[in-house]
RNA sequence: GCCGCGUUGGUCAAGGGGUUAAGACGCCUCCCUUUCACGGAGGAAUCACGGGUUCGAAUCCCGUACGUGGUACCA
């Protein structure tokens, strides 16, 4: 078999969703697992709904998640361009080739013909009607025009779109990678519109020629483009490219709470459904990623790597690299799978818990940072992100669950000690400050030693008082052993911690 | 409407003629921990429905229902 080389074409219309991203993985994975290309190809030839900016942005998403293509626009490569729009030249030829071997024609229809036509045939058991090889026989096309009429129309430069001529009672069929054998009765497809008024080519055309002439092998793309699998097929035979047809794999859905995935979900339920901020530049709306939302990109590929596949071991960690070495197209599920956030922060705990704190700690300084909390001490921060990485889901929980060791905290959770507060409690921690500022080796042992036994001297329970000492340094009921919360933050800190909190709990 | 594709706990799912129908998330209980987590031990919860085929069906076949996608000069 010649090189595996698999495509991902997104059109630059908007957010990278989880579908999109799910779909870029299992190219990727199948490409890297066959030691082949990965390409990229940005499918532009939609004018209106092209966004400014999309194209750069799927190229960051790309690089976030780690999987960086062969070839692309931003790269070149053997095949270039890799525009859809650069090779518009390309399309032409190919579908007047196919008119002129009569798999193909002209159709002059305006917009308020077809407009006509659908409103005509509509029906109350047939709501839309297709441009069908029923209903072509009664349009203005170089099937029902004579030689000459087209001619004229050509010569004048009607505008026209040249269509495919679907067969008539043929069943056309191919096998999935996914789901096997499917088939498709030919007179039930309508007659696709291969190029545009505009001389841009359709998806449809321009799939088959752009991956024929870059060599595609193996083609994998939504479950939306099953119905129009069959247009793609014929095209590859009237092409006369039979030989070098990929094999095809349509993925399953990524489902929200209703249907596909959308970024109407997300606001709802209060979850991302991009990989990385976008903000539409017409509305200036902005939708939060997975990646701001704290998620590690090493979390994020494994979620949506197994959301629709497994290797049939009970195995869910997976890295990148694990994944290329066990990927296979034939044990990616065949039915939609609804996304569920919770065991997607599942998966973000788990990495963050497994990998080592120096791989992401520029992440967390970074999100410290925009919290205005200053890091200056890298080693110290190393050991606090160490000692409370495991009860961190998020990466923004870090703020949360470590910002006491950077900075006194700002509110404590007074309520929580106030109605068991009492001067005999008071008197402790006045003197446990006593004891503290005398001790000259501030450790972990010193410390609670102290505190222990100044206790058991004043009658009173260690845990009546180990709450408000709790509180006293971290602010809530939260966060590592308090002790090891006092030495970590240093003799000072503790000292001027414990001397503010009783001012509080006094008043 | 028509066409395509689906349907195993709330969710992700293993299993593809004989299983006590795995496992994970979430939920609940308990243990550990004088906080919150982590960790550990348990628990509740599933084969859409109806017909076949078969000694035997979650598994194969046919219907039905439901879901989902398509039905654009969008991808």
């Amino acid at each position: 078999m010649s090189k595996v080389r698999v495509r991902f074409a997104p059109s630059p219309t908007g957010g990278l969703h989880l579908g999109g991203v799910r779909t870029v993985l299992y190219n990727y994975l199948f490409a890297k697992k066959h030691g082949g290309d990965f390409i990229v190809r940005i499918e532009d030839t939609d004018q209106t709904r092209f966004v400014a900016g999309a194209e750069d942005y799927i190229f960051d998403c790309l690089k976030w998640c780690g999987m960086e293509p062969d070839e692309s626009p931003l790269l070149g490569g053997p095949y270039a361009p890799y525009r859809q729009s650069e090779r518009k030249e390309n399309y032409r030829k190919y579908a007047e080739q196919l008119v002129k071997d009569g798999f193909a024609y002209y159709a002059f229809d305006t917009k308020e013909e077809l407009e006509k036509m659908r409103e005509d045939f509509k029906t109350a058991e047939n709501p839309s009607p297709q441009y069908d090889h029923s209903v072509r026989k009664k349009m203005k096309n170089s099937l029902t025009l004579t030689e000459t009429e087209v001619k004229d129309q050509l010569d004048k430069n009607t505008a026209h779109v040249i269509r495919i001529k679907m067969p008539e009672n043929e069943v056309i069929s191919f096998t999935d990678m996914i789901r096997g054998e499917i088939s498709f009765e030919t007179s039930l497809v309508d007659d696709k519109v291969l190029l545009k008024a505009d001389g841009m080519p359709t998806y449809h055309l321009a799939v088959v020629v752009d991956d024929y002439l870059m060599k595609i092998t193996h083609a994998f793309r939504g479950e939306e483009w099953l119905p129009s699998a069959p247009v793609h097929l014929l095209l590859w035979k009237y092409l006369g490219w039979q030989k070098d047809m990929p094999q095809w794999a349509h993925l399953p859905l990524i489902l929200g709470t209703n249907g596909k995935l959308s970024k109407r979900d997300g606001a709802k339920y209060g979850f991302p459904v991009f990989a990385m901020n976008w903000t539409d530049p017409k509305t200036n709306e902005l939708t939060e990623g997975f990646k701001e939302k704290g998620f590690l990109p090493e979390a994020f590929i494994n979620l949506l790597a197994v959301l629709g596949w497994n290797d049939g071991t009970e195995q869910e960690i997976y890295s990148m690299q694990e994944l290329i070495d066990i990927f296979s197209m034939d044990r990616v599920h065949v039915a939609g799978a609804k996304f569920d956030y919770e065991k997607a922060k599942w998966f973000n705990h788990e990495w963050i818990k497994k990998l080592e704190v120096k791989s992401y700690k520029l992440k967390v300084k970074e999100i410290f940072e925009s919290k205005g909390i200053a890091v200056n001490n890298d080693a110290y921060f190393t050991k606090v992100l160490e000692l409370v990485k495991d009860r961190c889901t998020l990466l923004t929980d870090f703020v949360q669950q470590s910002s006491f060791f950077f900075k006194t905290p700002e509110q404590l959770d007074v309520d929580s000690v106030k109605p068991k507060w009492n001067d005999e409690k008071k008197n402790f921690f006045i003197d446990y400050l006593k004891q503290l500022s005398r001790i000259d080796t501030w450790d972990l042992v010193s410390l609670e030693t102290a505190f222990k036994n100044l206790a058991v001297e004043k009658n009173i329970k260690p845990g009546e008082l180990l709450a408000p000492l709790r509180i006293m340094l971290v602010g809530g009921k939260f966060g590592p052993a308090v002790f090891q919360v006092a030495e970590l933050i240093g003799k000072q800190e503790t000292i001027s911690r414990i001397e503010k909190a009783l001012i509080l709990f006094s008043n």
